[in-house]
DNA sequence: TTCGCTTGCACAATCGATGGTGCATAAACT
DNA sequence: AGTTTATGCACCATCGATTGTGCAAGCGAA
């Protein structure tokens, strides 16, 4: 511990040290000595000598030579909430038991940021990325393609790569009928007194509220078509599509479709400050899932995609020869209020 | 668009094109050109070449070079979670905020893990790391010292570099005394009718429990000292204990003081499947804040770490000359039920 | 002894960008 | 005119690892 910073030792500091030449360590440290016929005791030599000055490969030089990095990318649209995060770390997971390095950014659904985001990651050579909801998932594409990155889009399509979604229709069918069912037949739901908040004009939001619409004619004879009230992924627009829906019928919906967990924060802020009361009767669909949100004072239905075979599917199909592009669906699964059910964290090593 | 992949462009390609030298056309590409003296005309040259040839740096290269990558790492214990994830959010806001590249990586709170992941972080350069939570801070030291890479704890605290923590003994007091308060004089809790189940060994949970005792000692009385219940951060050892304490009185207690958002989830567990009636008249403090957690049915006092505070104190730390290690406590703002704040996202544009 | 094959390794180019140094040419000054 | 100073840029070593190629020593066979 001499100096305050001693520098990392190198293949040339063991090449030294070991009277091998440098590209010998080298084949020696990458595990490639054997290809090289390299002698088993002077590959143990340098080992021991690795060992002993702590020697760790810069990856950076390596992946400068080699052109690849061992980096696979997650583009996430945001960390904070419990569907991308579930999705970060069930990526960490099958990136580290590849024996990659995970790397995790956001975008903030900004179709700029997004490419941006994604030509920092391909400057420093990751070999993969795993597109999460992107806006602009061709947007990506474009920039991807020219560096031959692959790359493969999960939870919002995009036509010029594969893509791996979970079947928002199907999902959303079952949520608005398990919404529907959720009332007796001595007082049943009416269609106008069911509305679906949230969403925009991506593919998601279009197949639900399709989906929303043919189940509610299905079901209940007709559908109003003031049925839809889209408030992007914001809470705080959804809050202001709550107050202003309130404010012109002096009432909230029996029951609500939600697009998302981040519309259902706007339902939340709406409930702030007022009784709760007001929301004992609603019943509530969301898509998506939220353990707390599973244990709301009414009844919350709620969607969960399926996350892990999501990203397994995603890691097939990433490694796979290309073709042309095609859109998997996976089905999600419908949630009855009050479950707290097992997520990515629970294959964690237990430490009371 | 002929190859498939036509290779990126390189300083070398922009050379050939503009007969300027590599080293100009560098140095016309990273802003140092005026420094150099290189002409404005042959900078403008070279710079519409590259915008043409859609030129981007190889940062790995770049990084080789300057032994720095303008990746700055944030090491979490787990994402799938609103605390850490809102840590992650606002990260990566001031990370780009200054130019920068943010990479999320999560370590499991394995101090083997942590350590190893610090490697790998270092392998590739990064510029800084914040430690986010880590079971082994001063594990994680030794690994970045030698390598010179400036570091810093949040949420945990390190004895060997300086930590930026929240306030845990004042948050659990507030805390505590807020549930003790949320009883009426007609019928005041008990003390021992008011538990602390989840934490275990770490900085923050002895922090909180000395000031769950202490507050219980002040506000009730007398303290029994069976009233807490380790359970790690984990939902299942959470339910397993909730489950041998229901098992063993035949109910729970009427307070509960519940360690972090993670062992919340392991009430919930123990929630599932049993009726609501039975948590009617339950009151709960939760050291973690979550918007959903905060309306459960009944009511769930929160304490909200402020996680801007303290990213933005670390970055302010970790730029600063080393010093002797210190502790900086962040005080945390205890949330009445029902409470949904605004949080990192908030800051994101809205997109209807 | 000589040819040929195997073994074991060294050499050197390369990945792409950076930055210290030095050398022309031009402009300014005595 | 001769010297100094400024301008504009090229050259080259370097960061650390990888990998195709080549070559000497050793050994067996002819």
């Amino acid at each position: 511990m001499d100096q305050r910073v001693k520098k990392k030792a190198t293949i040339y500091d063991l090449s030294v040290l070991s009277g091998s030449s440098p590209s010998t360590v080298s084949a020696v440290l990458n595990g490639t000595w054997r290809k090289r016929r390299i002698k088993e005791s002077t590959a143990q030599t340098i080992l021991g000598l690795a060992e002993l000055h702590q020697y760790t490969t810069n990856l950076q030089a390596r992946g400068l030579r080699r052109s690849r990095s061992g980096l696979v990318g997650l583009m996430l649209p945001v960390h904070d909430n419990r569907y991308f995060s579930s999705m970060a770390q069930t990526f960490e997971g099958h990136v580290r038991s590849r024996g990659q390095c995970p790397v995790v950014v956001s975008a903030s659904r900004d179709p700029e940021e997004e490419r941006r985001t994604a030509e920092t990651l391909i400057s420093y050579s990751i070999d993969q990325l795993f597109i999460v909801g992107a806006t602009d998932p061709d947007g990506v594409h474009e920039v991807c393609e020219p560096a031959g990155l692959r790359h493969i889009n999960i939870d919002l399509p995009g036509a010029k790569a594969h893509s791996v979604i979970s079947d928002n229709y199907e999902g959303a069918r079952m949520l608005t009928e398990a919404i529907i069912r959720r009332f007796s037949n001595d007082d049943p739901l009416r269609p106008d007194e069911l509305f679906l908040f949230g969403g925009r004009n991506d593919h998601a939001s279009r197949e639900r509220i399709a989906a929303f619409h043919a189940t509610k004619k299905a079901l209940l004879g007709t559908d109003p078509d003031d049925g839809v009230q889209s408030s992007g992924y914001s809470p705080d627009i959804t809050l202001r599509a709550f107050e202003a829906f309130y404010q012109s019928r002096g009432k909230l919906p029996r029951a609500l479709f939600i697009n998302s967990s981040i519309n259902m924060e706007g339902l939340l802020r709406f409930m702030a400050g007022r009784p709760a009361e007001m929301f004992s009767e609603l019943v509530v669909g969301c898509y998506d899932y939220d353990p707390f949100g599973s244990f709301l004072p009414f009844p919350v239905i709620m969607v969960r995609q399926n996350v892990e075979a999501m990203i397994t599917k995603a890691f097939e199909l990433i490694d796979e020869p290309p073709t042309a592009p095609q859109t998997f669906l996976i089905a999600p699964e419908l949630i009855q209020p009050r479950s707290a059910l097992k997520g990515p964290l629970d294959s964690l090593k237990d430490i009371a």
